[in-house]
DNA sequence: GTGAAAGCGCTAACAC
DNA sequence: GTGTTAGCGCTTTCAC
């Protein structure tokens, strides 16, 4: 006897009016107390807030955005299949900021998954039946198509992570420059990375990079060689190879990187995942880390970085503040303000392999 | 000029009024063609839809709502501390699996955090709000609040992952009995796992159990006395180690066995993540894996099972379909219908380690 | 400051 | 079969 259906039915929920008779006022009264209180004097407001207590009164939220044409609820949608949220277990962490931050703003969380195009119909036609008042985009890939197609909704949106440099945003759409995003400032974390290398007195320092095709990893190939600038002779020259951000990738790369360059003394990984490939190899081919190669990650990864044999130095960036930072600028958006990108800084995490 | 508030305001989008006054006909009409056209004759129901194509028309969810008492939104509520979510990259599968199925019931998918009793009453005012149809419940813990605060807000409810034999749902809860769940065959999956090891002639297999009060691992190392129960001499005595489903205590409880029982000859671990711990450790003690130490792991965690050194002869989770599953249930419940727990079946999936 | 009344956009009886 | 009508529960002018 679940009793489910039966209930549903008999929890016959309070109604403004229900509140109004009991605390004896109109309705609108009472409406002013829920929403605030402002121009209600206070032995009368006080009356409402027992009868609302009394009755358990909770606001209808279809009645109230009928009227009000907020929906209280914000879409956050995943663009796959790009989307690194099935190897990368800062997904849940980011949606977490993501959902805390918009509790405090009384907003709900609303998933939405692109597969691909067959699906952006589906979307559409969600975000334009007014569901929700704002919409935060992951994983984009270059002018995807789905972001002009949430500017036409006419839903404000904030991005995840950088846009490619040469994105206009698509034909009719307001041009992605325009688009907020939340990021971590990934070249000035390589960066730092690499010059801890030289610090550290590695004179041929490789890198492990991501995909071509992702900001992130670009910006941080792009700190890679900034650090390297003052000292050209410490990297580059056929001590760059790609990945694909997997441990198994990683794992690849070190092996070509050895291969051309048997003499090379660290390795710079653009996330942690690769670094453990690179561990691994290196282990294999029997070099120590970091006596011989020293090895950094980028992420910090918890159950992977502090797991690491030896446990990585890396990168650490604040996946939940990035999420909470996106609702921010969103709230702002909302709000009619504007809203600028956000780039948070990282901070480097000494562990044994890049001693 | 992002000019989100303009183009907010100026989308001014057109109602069931407007669709009706260009095809000509009555409100009632253009409603009952846009929903399935059930008694619609066909010429007149064609023009109703070329009208809503031109006219762009997309229902509004919240007038709708307002009167047929349904949301078209399904709530997923994540109960942390105890939650797995972090560490565990298939809470995106399922979640995925989720939203996929929930898209085909027409349905949102609303994501809700519970951190701790601070944000009971939060939720439980959301529910009773109704913003959503019905709830999945994830992660959570024995007889908890949540789960009657649930039931008392008349929302039906699916959990993942099957309840502890004695929970009750509290006080004024529908018994836990009768609440449906979705959930892999724990006991079966590692039934299998250890008959598979001393079918290689493993004698003395040790198993790494993950945390006491999580049912998973409960199942699991029942299923590891199972197999074993037919051949007492293979395990059990002094060959059993519980950890936290971590590399590190993984790592920590394969080097306790080894204390223990240096002969051992097999570990199943009670995830993958628990297995490259363990890994870690048998290479650091110099152990040849297959060849001195078998070891067989749980959930085939991509980018860990296969990107292990060697990779990990495991026992595969359908989680993607277990997050459908879910949703199919709820639509039962929803439905009127009687929804019974669905157990679904693992598979054994072999590499190198347990050769 | 408070109340009365209109209406948000839709569905579902009920007539015809 | 199709149209007419009465709300769903709320916010929000507009009087008072």
């Amino acid at each position: 006897m679940t009793g489910t259906s039966f209930e549903r039915t008999s929890t016959a929920r309070p109604t403004l009016e229900a509140v109004a008779a009991l605390a004896g006022v109109s309705r609108a009264t009472v409406s002013r107390v829920v929403n605030g209180g402002a121009g209600v004097r206070e032995p009368l407001a006080e009356r409402v807030r027992r009868a609302v207590d009394e009755l358990g009164y909770v606001p209808n939220q279809a009645a109230r955005t009928l009227v009000t044409r907020l929906s209280g609820a914000v879409a956050v949608i995943i663009a796959e299949p790009e989307s690194r949220v099935f190897s990368d277990p800062f997904f849940a962490r980011q949606l977490r900021g993501i959902g805390r931050e918009l509790a405090l703003h009384d907003s709900q969380l609303v998933l939405l998954w692109a597969e691909g195009p067959q699906d952006h119909e589906r979307i559409a036609r969600y975000l334009r039946g007014g569901h929700v008042d704002g919409a935060l985009a992951f994983s984009l890939h270059e002018n995807d198509p789905l972001l002009s197609l949430i500017s036409r909704a006419g839903v404000p949106v904030v991005r995840g992570g950088r846009p490619a440099a040469h994105e206009d945003g698509g034909a009719d759409a307001a041009p992605a420059a325009a688009v907020p995003y939340a990021d971590c400032d990934n070249r000035a974390g390589a960066r730092d990375a690499v010059r801890h290398l030289v610090s550290l007195g590695r004179r041929r320092i490789a890198h492990i990079a991501g995909p071509g095709d992702q900001t992130s990893a670009v910006d941080r190939a792009d700190g890679y060689r900034d650090a390297l600038g003052a000292d050209r002779s410490a990297g580059c020259a056929g001590l760059v190879e790609e990945a694909d951000f997997t441990v198994a990738g990683g794992a690849r790369a070190m092996t070509a990187l050895l291969d051309r360059r048997p003499d090379l003394d660290a390795v710079f990984a653009a996330n942690d995942l690769m670094a453990s490939g690179a561990l691994r190899v290196l282990r294999e081919r029997g070099l120590r880390v970091p006596e011989d190669v020293a090895v950094v990650g980028f992420d910090d990864m918890a159950g992977v970085a502090d797991a690491a044999d030896p446990p990585l130095t890396t990168v650490r960036q604040d996946v939940e503040g990035m999420g909470r930072l996106m609702v921010r600028l969103l709230m702002r958006l909302l709000a009619g303000e504007d809203a600028a990108p956000v780039v948070m800084a990282t901070e480097l995490v000494h562990r044994e392999s890049g001693m």
